[in-house]
DNA sequence: TAAACGTGGGA
DNA sequence: TTCCCAAGTTT
């Protein structure tokens, strides 16, 4: 067996008697036997090694869960199989791939990442997680995960699911993402790692923390029933696993109101390229003004372009993490024969594009809705 | 260091 | 509806 090598650390409660010395698996050997029994193990980036597959799954379940990944991640590695097609690639044909998934810093690193690979490493990732960590979008957990799944560095990882199992097993009140609990639980994590070097265990061991935390050490009603630790969590002991780990400090979201232009001429939309820094970086969205803007007049003044017909939408609402944005979407149709409508192109950030090809641009999700709203209005036009 | 950075699902 | 937050990193 994979962990029998590895029993070392003890429960003490458990080798107090002097007439027979009961040896209590570990943490760690407990949790790997339990995701070797009761884990995933099919998932579409595991049973392998290679490290640009273990890579980009990695970067992708940040902040995002298992299930909204599936699609992008088979996406992502049919188009780009490997770093020298991604660092081929145009950062824009990468974030069309992101396009909705969110973080969109985190398409943008991936191909620097894969460009710095490709320029400086031959191709090839560096084999320990000090070494990965300082390449753009991998961080400590990232790097920890990838040198864990590719090379059986023995690191720990700290994500959401290590910090909520952590925060019930040991009883922590504290805020978890709180500078000094953080802290605490990096070296927790890193006692709790296996003895063992074995490439198998350290495997099982990571993916056990996710899984456990994923399937049983859930947020909410969590299955105390099924959990390994359950015998020694200080949560479980306590009845407090509703209230651990301690929930984020409350912020009033402020609220901000946009209006988008959708500029239509036969069957085309008008789409700009926003800014890398901010909101939705380096993808394409409609022409953003402020509320108490004249979209009629913005055209006129701002693109040359002079509108037939203006129509409202129903506003769209979106949240962030940080704000919450309210949308005031207008169609704004233009009278079709100017010579000038298609001058504005990619070199001014400025494209005008069908509506089918615009849903296969880097858009933010906002962008596909209204795109999807406004497809049954232009093929009105279109017939008229 | 606190804030920026997306989106969708679950309760 | 509204709130919380998920395989975090960067500035």
């Amino acid at each position: 067996m994979l962990a029998e090598k590895n029993i070392q650390q003890t429960v003490p409660q458990y080798k107090q008697s002097s007439y027979q010395i009961v040896e209590f698996p570990s943490f760690a050997d407990r949790l790997v036997q339990w995701q070797l029994a009761h884990g995933r193990h099919s998932l579409p980036w595991q049973g392998t090694r290679d490290p640009y597959v273990i890579w980009i799954s990695e970067v992708m379940l940040q902040q995002t869960q298992v299930n909204t990944v599936i699609p992008y991640f088979e996406r992502f590695m049919a188009t780009f199989p490997n770093v020298a097609a991604l660092a081929a690639a145009s950062v824009e044909a990468v974030l069309a791939l992101w396009s909705g998934l969110g973080y969109y810093s985190r398409g943008r690193n991936l191909h620097r990442t894969a460009c710095i690979l490709q320029t400086q490493y031959d191709g090839k990732f560096p084999k320990d997680a000090a070494s990965l960590q300082q390449l753009p979008g991998i961080g400590r957990s990232t790097a920890a995960a990838i040198a864990v799944f590719a090379v059986g560095e023995r690191v720990a990882i700290l994500d959401g699911n290590v910090k909520r199992i952590l925060a019930r097993y040991f009883g922590i009140g504290t805020y978890p993402s709180e500078k000094k609990t953080e802290q605490h639980l990096w070296e927790l994590a890193e006692d709790l790692l296996p003895s063992t070097q074995d490439h198998q265990v350290l495997t099982a061991y990571t993916q056990g923390l996710m899984d456990l935390g994923a399937l049983v050490c859930t947020r909410a009603q969590p299955h105390c029933q099924r959990c390994p630790l359950q015998v020694d969590c200080k949560a479980y002991r306590d009845n407090l696993t509703a209230t651990l780990p301690a929930a984020k400090p409350k912020k009033i979201l402020p609220t901000k109101e946009v209006a988008h232009l959708i500029l239509l001429n036969q069957g085309h939309v008008l789409l700009t390229k926003r800014p890398t820094s901010g909101i939705w970086g380096g993808l394409w969205c409609f022409p953003e003004v402020t509320v108490d803007q004249n979209g009629i007049d913005y055209c006129a003044e701002n693109l040359c372009l002079q509108v037939e017909r203006q129509t409202e939408l129903a506003p769209l609402n979106h949240t962030f993490t940080h704000f919450k944005l309210t949308i005031y979407p207008q169609i704004l149709r233009l009278i079709s024969h100017q010579s000038s409508w298609k001058k504005s192109d990619r070199e001014n950030n400025y494209l005008w594009v069908g509506i089918e090809e615009a849903l296969t641009c880097a858009i933010p999700a906002p962008v596909r809705k209204l795109l999807l709203a406004v497809q049954p209005v232009l093929r009105t036009f279109m017939h008229e």
